[in-house]
RNA sequence: CGGGGCGUAGCGCAGUCUGGUAGCGCACCUGCUUUGGGAGCAGGGGGUCGCAGGUUCGAAUCCUGCCGCCCCGACCA
């Protein structure tokens, strides 16, 4: 992609509404733009990080067994009159009347609905388990939406309904989405910490949330420095392996880990060892439950067992955060100069920086690379346009893809670019023949790597 | 919803106290010179001063009402 044929309005100076660093560094790089308070339109830049995280989450969930559906972001509100949160959810919820006077909500989550499509169609344990997802925007009328795409009114999350028959077939539903979550944050290139959640208003007893670490983070967080050691590599697993799967869940369990409304000061200091007590501020990106036949009873989801009798299915609720992942990201990998996306979620993968455009051996030398890039499969944005070579290095640097390629008539002379690495600055002369396989062979190398910076490095920027 | 603040050109701001018909920097357009970390010179375009009333010969400025946005708190994926 050519910059000069692209949409990318970068800004340089900081737009006064944003106060944390990943809302300004969306706003000035182009990413989003504000539409109201808690609403973003997703320009270019934006949209092609969010659906890469979309993308892995959708594979993740289908790698664990989950079906992708979609439901519709307006619902009748007689489903929720069923189960009785349309007067619980408060204020929460937007309420919108059609011109028959019906009412309708803009859905901030969906267990009512993907409950009564399962009672509807489903009648025998023999179509168990079942376990379906959508990714679909979601609305709820915070009282004071901030942090730019973290906290908004309007976001896209990933969430996902578990339906078993028993109790135990439950749980494992639930412990197969725990694994999943762990190997989607790794393949984002992100430790998420497991930690024990209150249910909330979503209800239930068995609830995990997962925490990124940033300084900005909403919740003040308490570990065992133990998590820093575990291999958060997107590992292989056999979903249908209940033990496997259960020894996996076990083993980030028995850590100590808790977000300040679950942490209990006696417990941290008689579980964990002086030394390995870490507390910080943490980012939540994703939510479980199992609660049971909290739903399935009023909205009448149940089946017929084995034994002839009715049961009510025991089903769970799994979410991540999309957007807020955007966000969240950025607030765990940024610089002072912008930007430093983890690998598997950059807009681009490689940017090419042409120094002097209208040099016939420039212009000619970035083009070649271009095409021979984009022809290898990699995602390459050019800068093709005729500013300075300060301006071109802001820029690229600030939206932070992760190889940078600078050609310029002064490494042209020796037949060579510069290729920058953004997380290091490592810069390193390449032969112009050779960029290509220089880029796929790096690539290759940072890919799966679940950065060691994202634990670590709490603290220092 | 309580407390605080802001709304003037695409972005960041001055001007408001003390009323006189709108300005600065960046960005943008044209030309020339420049070109490895946000260039220089010259010329140029762009604003119903958030909205609605009111006071006044005259309102960005004073008064009243409304709207929007941000920050802190209570609440949340």
């Amino acid at each position: 992609m050519r910059l000069s044929r692209y949409f990318l309005p970068v800004l340089r100076e900081d737009p006064k509404e944003a106060e944390i660093v990943s809302h300004r560094l969306m706003l000035r790089g182009g990413m989003i733009r504000q539409e109201a308070a808690g609403i973003y339109s997703w320009l270019p830049l934006g949209l092609r990080v969010l659906k890469k995280i979309e993308n892995i989450v959708r594979r993740e969930m289908d790698r664990a067994g989950a079906l992708e559906m979609l439901m519709p972001t307006l619902q009748p509100a007689d489903l929720w009159r069923r189960s009785g949160r349309y007067d619980d959810y408060g204020k929460e919820m937007l309420r919108i009347v059609d011109r028959h006077e019906r009412d309708l909500l803009y859905g901030p989550t969906n267990e009512e609905m993907v409950t009564d499509i399962v009672a509807r169609f489903v009648q025998s344990y023999k179509q168990l388990p079942l376990n379906l997802y959508h990714i679909q925007w979601k609305f709820r009328d915070e009282i004071r939406p901030r942090f730019g795409v973290m906290r908004g009114r309007e976001f896209l999350m990933k969430d996902a309904y578990s339906f078993d028959l028993t109790r135990e077939d439950g749980e494992h539903a639930y412990n197969r989405m725990f694994v999943a979550y762990l190997r989607t944050y790794a393949a984002l290139g992100l430790k998420a910490i497991p930690m024990r959640a209150e249910t909330g208003p979503i209800g239930g007893n068995l609830s995990h949330e997962f925490l990124i670490l940033a300084e900005t983070g909403e919740s003040q967080v308490f570990f065992d420095a133990a998590f820093h050691e575990k291999d958060w590599a997107a590992f292989d697993i056999d979903y249908d392996d209940r033990a496997a799967v259960a020894r996996v869940v076990e083993e980030f369990t028995t850590m100590y880990a808790a977000t300040e409304e679950m942490h209990d000061n006696v417990k941290f200091e008689q579980q964990v060892p002086e030394g390995r007590r870490v507390s910080g501020r943490g980012i939540e990106v994703g939510h479980i439950f199992f609660f049971g036949d909290k739903y399935t009873r009023p909205l009448g989801a149940k089946v017929l067992g084995p034994d002839g009798k009715e049961v009510y299915l025991q089903s769970g609720s799994y979410g991540i955060g999309v957007s807020r992942l955007v966000g969240a990201i950025i607030e765990a990998s940024h610089d002072e100069a912008g930007i430093v996306w983890p690998e598997p979620v950059a807009p681009f993968q490689v940017g090419i920086i042409n120094l002097r455009q209208g040099d016939a051996a420039c212009d000619s030398a970035c083009e070649g690379l271009h095409d021979a890039l984009e022809k290898a499969g990699m995602e390459v944005l050019y800068d093709d346009a005729s500013e300075r070579a300060g301006e071109k290095f802001a820029r690229m640097d600030l939206i932070g893809l992760p190889w940078q390629v600078i050609i310029g008539p002064r490494g042209l002379k020796d037949g060579v670019a510069e290729v920058k690495h953004r997380a290091t600055g490592a810069r390193e002369n390449v032969g112009l023949e050779q960029v290509g396989a220089y880029l796929a062979e790096s690539w290759r190398a940072h890919e799966g790597m679940v950065w060691q910076g994202r634990l670590s490095s709490y603290g220092s920027r």
